[in-house]
DNA sequence: CGTATATGGATAC
DNA sequence: TATCCCTATACGT
């Protein structure tokens, strides 16, 4: 689940229910217990979003920090809490109950401790300052191959392993090419796709990449289709084998025919 | 019941 | 580069 565009997601879903509410923090499962009390029956003032990162402003002054990781999901009811899972942290008001399980981070700290992290992550396509000139600098002037590239955070925020294959499929990219032998107009129209991506997966609550447009007229899609290439067999547009290569110790996955070297 | 897998990242070497 | 952590789910036995 979680590229950029859950966390974004999940920060328009969640303001609505808690933000300018005085809200029970707690933790269920425990490890998190210490840091709850630190906010408990706080006011949050609002709910950030940057990159993979979320951030939750307290109305004294702390700030909490979540990164889903690879397995942290929120749970949101507001009929009870939902049994059965490890809850890290619980947040609650009368109307709603939001249940974290399985965060890489859940913690409270300062203001500082916050833009520390967000000193470290590029631009966010999904934000409004999010400059695709900065990105593209931070590109160009490296030989590292894209694919690894597109997987830094440093260099552009919120990108996964499935918006990273499935953007330079769309540009027709191979993934090892040096980022350097990319051109600043190449790259500038990759930002404005995975923009778009990301926009479509925060509307859609997940990742679909397709577009008809650069298919074979014709060509059927079967039921669960949403790649181009990201895990698949066999690539929808041509049907050569998918490849992998490892970059940024991640398979990434593409079409040996659409992207050649 | 076990095992494999997953859209992430920090840390140790 | 390797290892570890966090958790849920799908699937095989």
């Amino acid at each position: 689940m979680p590229e950029g565009h859950t966390i974004h997601r999940l920060a328009a879903d969640l303001t609505p229910l808690l933000v300018d509410r005085m809200v029970a923090v707690s933790s269920p499962q425990g490890r998190f217990a210490a840091d709850a009390a630190l906010v408990d029956g706080c006011v949050l003032e609002r709910i950030e979003p940057y990159g993979k990162h979320l951030w939750f402003w307290w109305g004294n002054g702390l700030v909490g920090h979540v990164h889903l990781g690879l397995f942290g999901r929120f749970r949101i009811s507001t009929t009870g809490p939902s049994s059965r899972h490890a809850v890290r942290m619980r947040l609650a008001t009368p109307e709603a109950i939001v249940d974290l399980s399985g965060p890489t981070d859940c913690s409270i700290g300062t203001a500082d401790d916050r833009d520390r992290i967000v000193a470290r992550l590029g631009p966010d396509p999904l934000r409004r300052d999010g400059r695709q000139e900065e990105a593209v600098a931070r590109m160009l002037r490296r030989r590292t191959p894209i694919g690894t590239l597109l997987l830094d955070q440093s260099v552009v925020a919120g990108i996964g392993n499935v918006y990273r294959a499935e953007v330079l499929f769309v540009h027709g990219i191979h993934p090892a090419r040096p980022a350097n032998e990319c051109t600043a107009d190449e790259l500038g129209a990759v930002w404005d796709s995975v923009r778009a991506m990301l926009r479509k997966g925060v509307r859609d609550r997940r990742i679909v990449t397709i577009d008809r447009r650069l298919l074979p007229t014709g060509r059927r899609l079967r039921r669960g289709d949403s790649t181009f290439v990201y895990h698949r067999e066999r690539c929808l547009r041509c049907d050569t084998p998918i490849g992998t290569v490892t970059l940024g110790g991640r398979p990434c996955y593409f079409c040996p025919s659409c992207q050649p070297h």
